[in-house]
DNA sequence: TCGATAAACGAACATATGTTCGTTTAGCAG
DNA sequence: CTGCTAAACGAACATATGTTCGTTTATCGA
């Protein structure tokens, strides 16, 4: 056989990003070999390399667009959130929870396949994970300088925080009895009192 | 070559299961290979079948044991505690915490790895992992009919919880800025602080 | 219409990997 | 001492896996 009647590389290639997506996340990245890739794509081995250097390569592709648009995102809620501190915290809150529910499986592969890709690959990524923590760092330190927040420790706080946001993409399913609004309601308050000044 | 002076059967597997979690700590249980694992032994790779029966029954192995422990060790802080229900959370957190950050590579395996085991391993550590859920879903239920505690939602909360106080063994250094009692003291104010009742 | 390119294929290669086998020898019970 | 067993080895097997190669043919701009 050879090229296919209405194939088009655009759409191949957006197959194997979703294909990928789903078989990384269910078996991570070591484990999901191309031969079943390629037949969850339905194109032959040979052919994902039309699309793809390396399986490598695919893997930090991945990874790069998910930081890319989480930075992006983050940094429009922000934008939209005006300058009040407290506001601005929540609207962190809520856009992580948000999009984290959205792109759980973006999300669950840029944690915990960095040890997947080159190191030259995880610098960069590790980098914009920097980035983005630094974000809500300086978002605490911001409430804690206006008097409307109390840390103990701005990183710690924040790495605590993230851990538990993010959390919620580990066992949140779509038909699920909760609703993407309430569990940003839910996690907001669990998120906020542990820091907000009391008295 | 053949038997080595002075070799024993306990100190081998004992550096083997040392050495499994060190090597799927870093890498993954699918990247992990048995011939690195003999070498980081010390053996060759036959002589790994001395000590277990399979690749998997090894990771299989390791999870039991930590998951054993965890509920033992759990149910031994909480009969230390007493019975006053805020008492039992504290004391609930702070075995945790501590849990966590002594035997951070068992608690990553044992949650990131669970996808590589066969459906039946998988099934019974799922159950363990329920069983330990259950524990801090009472004490929250419990906290909250003595009314000291205000929750949107038992499960979620205690969901929310476990990822916060589990985050701290993805970067916890032990040669770090923090001791481990001020982790504890900073994550079970972090953690209470959102269930509490105010007023 | 036609030629260049894109996008697919089957087949194969080189290597990696889990596991088995037959053998060797140290340690220990009798 | 002696023989059984535990614990190691080298070698090999069967399969899995990332990748390349040469080829084929649909698509599309000129």
């Amino acid at each position: 056989m050879a090229r296919i009647t209405r194939s088009n590389g655009e759409r191949t290639a957006a197959a194997i990003r979703q294909a990928a997506l789903r078989l990384i996340h269910q078996q991570g990245f070591a484990a999901m070999n191309l031969r079943e890739l390629a037949a969850a794509v339905g194109i032959s081995p040979a052919s994902l390399y039309n699309h793809m250097t390396t399986k490598q390569s695919l893997l930090f592709d991945l990874m790069l667009e998910h930081m890319t648009a989480l930075l992006e995102q983050t940094d429009a809620a922000l934008a939209a959130a005006g300058p009040e501190p407290l506001a601005r915290l929540e609207a962190f809150i809520a856009h992580h929870v948000l999009y984290h529910l959205e792109r759980k499986r973006e999300v669950y592969i840029a944690n915990f396949e960095l040890r997947a890709l080159d190191p030259p690959n995880a610098a960069r990524i590790i980098t914009m994970r920097h980035d983005y923590e630094a974000r809500l760092i300086g978002l605490l330190e911001e409430g804690a300088a206006a008097g409307l927040l109390n840390l103990g420790d701005a990183r710690i706080s924040a790495y605590a925080m993230l851990a538990m946001l993010t959390g919620v993409c580990t066992w949140y399913r779509a038909d699920g009895r909760l609703q993407p609004a309430e569990l940003v309601a839910l996690h907001t308050r669990l998120a906020l009192e542990g820091v907000r000044r009391k008295g």
